[in-house]
DNA sequence: TCCGTCATATAACATATGTGAGTGCGAGGC
DNA sequence: GCCTCGCACTCACATATGTTATATGACGGA
């Protein structure tokens, strides 16, 4: 039941047997709650287990000596914040709840008995953090080669469909509950700039901005200013 | 033999058996040459077999309608460059041969039975695509936060890094073999800012670059201005 | 009720980086 | 031995984005 969300996400991308969704459930040991801009793992950590987010909104980021800080993903539910901590050992960056979030709580020991007896769930975990790569690599062409109004867009258009597929979005509008600072903070602006753009977006009546509301007016011109094609989500469904 | 280079990464992060070198080695179906500027995988391709760079250096790349490109990724001697392709299917980019390259290629067959029988070496491989995560999320905050200059000088210790461990470097000298314009994509930066920003550094006496050999004159420094820590590499040998 | 805090919004100004055009050099082809 | 051609390099100029400062409104605590 509260692995949901990730389960969700996984049968998106290839079938899961029964047998495969209890070894997931039964892998959670505990679920906790963290409170908003509370770190869920600190950079230097050497956890010993991964944390799943189930509900709420988080970031990875790395901050610099004099203070300049970069938020590398946005999670949101269903997904591994830091799969990659049972492998890579270090944090070799910081978790942070941008919303309260409700987190299962998953021992490297369960991982690495799902790694020695379930090749086909152990491919699935893997692929997961292959996709968080592919974002990744779709970030660095959008921070290099758009300009900030495009890479605004760009961000808006993939963080809807992400939501959208674990059941997050309500028609056209998705909770976006980061503050023009930490939109900055993700697609490498300065808070002023980030508030010019979000002004043109609206001038141009591609979005809706209130409270925490963001509703897409014009999915079509907002994924060609954004320059937007989803393949690299994979949202296809394959044997993997 | 011929998987050496890989060989000696994954042996800096953990131990290998000889059992399981055995099977990296007899993982590979055929040895294969690349020419320079050409596709070695090409974005879009639905590909069955994985290649390992054995010699050279590539990079994956995105295109966007209007001719401008963004380097994602630049590979060296014993990087795998498209591993992913084996869970995601279908590549999101591009990997382009920036020099000739030796190329070893490993069907992916191969790697879906070493997920089977052999649960460390899965890991491993695994392991190997988290660091290119790491990297991405590394040139992410660089792009986002970092000066065009120190942007430069970062990845310039990060490549000098890269290839000593594979050992490529001779002394404080690499092979750069990259033209200015292939720096810009990289960086995300027009050839005419890589330009004054490479004049700047040698300036600075932080390097020099003569045809394709880079030699950094004062290490320290130029990782002051880039802003370098390499724990993201994972340089550390622990059991995973 | 008042006061601090925090986020959004604007304005004036500063600057890093991009653009477009052009020079010169060296390597390879014929 | 000449002719391309690609690449490094420069210059003058354009502009996207950053910086600093201030105003405004929402909200929560005392």
């Amino acid at each position: 039941m509260f692995i949901n969300p990730l389960i969700l996400k996984l049968e998106q991308r290839d079938r899961l047997s029964d047998d495969e969704k209890r070894v997931l459930e039964s892998a959670i040991s505990r679920v906790r709650v963290v409170e908003a801009d509370e770190d869920i793992v600190h950079e230097g950590d050497h956890p010993s287990e991964s944390n799943l987010l189930l509900d709420g909104f988080a970031a990875r980021y790395k901050i610099f000596s004099n203070g300049r800080r970069q938020i590398t993903a946005i999670h949101v539910a269903g997904d591994f914040v830091d799969l990659h901590s049972f492998l890579l050992r270090a944090m070799d960056h910081g978790v942070l709840a941008l919303t309260p979030c409700r987190i299962a709580v998953v021992p490297h020991t369960m991982l690495e008995r799902i790694t020695a007896e379930h090749p086909h769930l152990t491919r699935l975990l893997w692929l997961n953090t292959l996709i968080d790569g592919a974002i990744h690599r779709e970030w660095l062409t959008a921070m290099g080669r758009l300009s900030a109004t495009a890479h605004m867009a760009h961000f808006i258009c993939e963080l809807f469909l992400r939501l959208s597929t674990v059941g997050r979005a309500d028609g056209d509008t998705i909770q976006l509950p980061l503050t023009q600072a930490e939109l900055g903070d993700t697609l490498g602006l300065s808070t002023v700039h980030v508030n010019r753009v979000l002004q043109e977006l609206r001038k141009e009546g591609l979005i809706r901005w209130q409270g925490d509301a963001l509703t897409i007016l014009d999915w079509e011109r907002l994924k060609t200013v954004g320059e937007f094609t989803p393949t690299y989500l994979n949202l296809q469904h394959e044997h993997r």
